[in-house]
DNA sequence: GGACCTTATGCAAACGATTGTAGTGCGCTA
DNA sequence: TAGCGCACTACAATCGTTTGCATAAGGTCC
């Protein structure tokens, strides 16, 4: 099955192969006689032309792709903020390089960029980063998502971090909680840090004493050894705020170790709200951020930015709370 | 930032283009002499010459890229796919376009088919479908994941259904059981399928009674209700083989809210062992599916099917049981 | 020392589209 | 009827590579 080609529907309409271009592209498609138009667009229509993305390109030099770097993809996380990307882009045209980090990020970049996608979507950064300062200053259309970089203005979409903690934080405390710690993740990740600040100017403006300790990673061991290290200091503590969920599930496991029952003894709150934290014993209270969604800001936003319109430097998506029993006491 | 091309190279290295390109192709290398070879490669290095794909891809007519389609990108399962896919194809230079079915199977094929990849890998087969035998015809090179055809002979890479189940049942028997229930996956699915029949088979060697309800999804309401269909016609059953995760885990459920335990009362396996499962309460035995695996096993299927190698038309990938308390009987 | 092969390079045509510019034919005006 | 503008379309260059073919220089053979 031979490729048809544009000269083909050219030939087919009787018009110089330009004059099909024209007629075919909204844009030009003005210039050429309507009843041109018709014909082109008939012999076209019959022939079943598609047209080839790489010879546009090449002469646009557009590729109508884009670029996204994920750091560790067996993370649950990235399949919705993929899932939104692809979303919001598919039916503007652009389609999707997906590439893993892993090698590194800055390899993963360049050959993103060797492909001329049109814009980058990052998910990697740290809180500075090179490589990201590097594109900003090359002008790559780029933006990052669920991480922040505070060195350049690349617009980031990422999560209320501040709101969000303290909705868990109000929930606790409406609960009745005052004796309230907090399981932070490491602090060169944005999300770490800025949950553990949003978690101390909460406590502090309620007045609570700030009771934080350092999970070395986002995953259950540190956040189960890190659970321990607080309880042993602070054995008055009823309720946890972890940085994320897996967090939360290691305390899950300490609080249990210790001979003490989630939810009624210690009340614990995740942040994330992946997937079967509702199947949990029991069933797991956590801040909800909505990935999908943020995926597909991720992908507005960039599609604004290739338009050469203005983007917000910081874009905030509302997380919510998915209360359940293990902060309703039983 | 102006991208240097070809020709930029060619003459800092005082050699007509052509001469460049062939200095730079390892192929095509052999025709030109070792000195200007060794220009050439200076010429290119210092300058910091990256060649452009589309060009290359325009000529001669291969993108390096392959297209990947995804029927639900949220489920979890996707990621280690599309991970072990990346790590495979990332080292031969090839790069993953990923596009969801979400508008249809159809129209994300037709998309990649324009954008010129080379090959696809599809996760999305039905046990029969029109999509797969029109590429087929088109030779088109593609893999399918997860999923088998039996209408046409494009190679699949699956789990072996047949082994992973008759792992779970031989457990189960070794733990004690003789009657055990399976809640089977929808059956136009293949593993849905694949995984009924083999629990049939397996019973059935056994001369156990075959005891079999089917769920309207692989998700946890279908299995509950399933389950709970199941209890109710055979209450004398002590044992579970969910057709995967989730339906074992609204299996839990029902076994719960009939005040019975999971573990002592009614064992239960999973099947694919998604992340968490070891999590639960109690942490659920389940048929591990090495995704990350089957994805590269793909790609490298893919690769060789690009290299015009001949492949298996069906391989086959072993599955392993993960013994935890819900099959240990507390 | 001319025919001939070998080796190394240059030339130019592709690949399939887009786009600036030139050209054609037509009707209109003076 | 010559001149002009307008609407339309054709020509040709271009994007950055690859690759069949022509060509040039140098070496070998008889």
């Amino acid at each position: 099955m031979e490729r048809i080609t544009l000269s083909d529907v050219a030939e087919a309409a009787d018009v110089h192969v330009s004059t099909a271009s024209r007629a075919l592209n909204e844009a030009s498609r003005s210039v050429v006689k309507p009843a041109t138009v018709e014909r082109v667009l008939a012999a076209a229509e019959r022939l079943g032309y598609r047209p080839h993305p790489l010879a546009r390109g090449l002469r646009t030099s557009r590729s109508l792709s884009v670029g996204v770097v994920i750091p560790d993809l067996q993370n649950p996380l990235f399949g919705p903020i993929i899932a939104g990307i692809e979303q919001s882009l598919a039916p503007e045209g652009y389609s999707v390089l997906i590439t893993s980090a892993r090698p590194g990020e800055k390899e993963a970049v360049e050959n993103l960029v060797d492909r001329r996608v049109d814009g980058l979507i990052l998910a990697t950064a740290q809180r500075s980063d090179q490589v990201i300062e590097r594109l900003a200053e090359q002008k790559t259309p780029t933006v990052l998502v669920n991480r922040h970089v505070e060195s350049v203005d690349v617009p980031s979409v990422v999560g209320d971090d501040h709101l969000g903690t303290r909705l868990a934080v109000d929930h606790l405390v409406e609960m009745g909680h005052t004796t309230i710690g907090h399981i932070a993740g490491p602090a060169h990740l944005s999300t770490g840090l800025a949950r553990r600040q949003a978690f101390e100017q909460t406590m502090h403006d309620y007045g609570y004493r700030v009771l934080i300790e350092d999970a070395d990673g986002f995953q259950v061991a540190p956040g189960e050894q890190a659970t321990g290290r607080l309880l042993e200091r602070e054995p008055g503590i009823t309720a946890i705020v972890a940085a994320n969920d897996l967090i939360g599930l290691g305390a899950y496991r300490t609080v249990r170790s210790l001979g003490r029952t989630v939810g009624t003894d210690v009340a614990i709150t995740g942040y994330n709200d992946v997937a079967m934290l509702d199947l949990m014993e029991p069933p797991m209270t956590a801040v909800r951020v909505n990935f999908r969604r943020m995926g597909q800001m991720a992908a507005d936003t960039l599609l604004a930015r290739l338009d050469g319109r203005s983007v917000d430097p910081i874009i905030l998506l509302e997380p919510t709370l998915s209360i359940r029993a293990s902060t309703k006491g039983g």
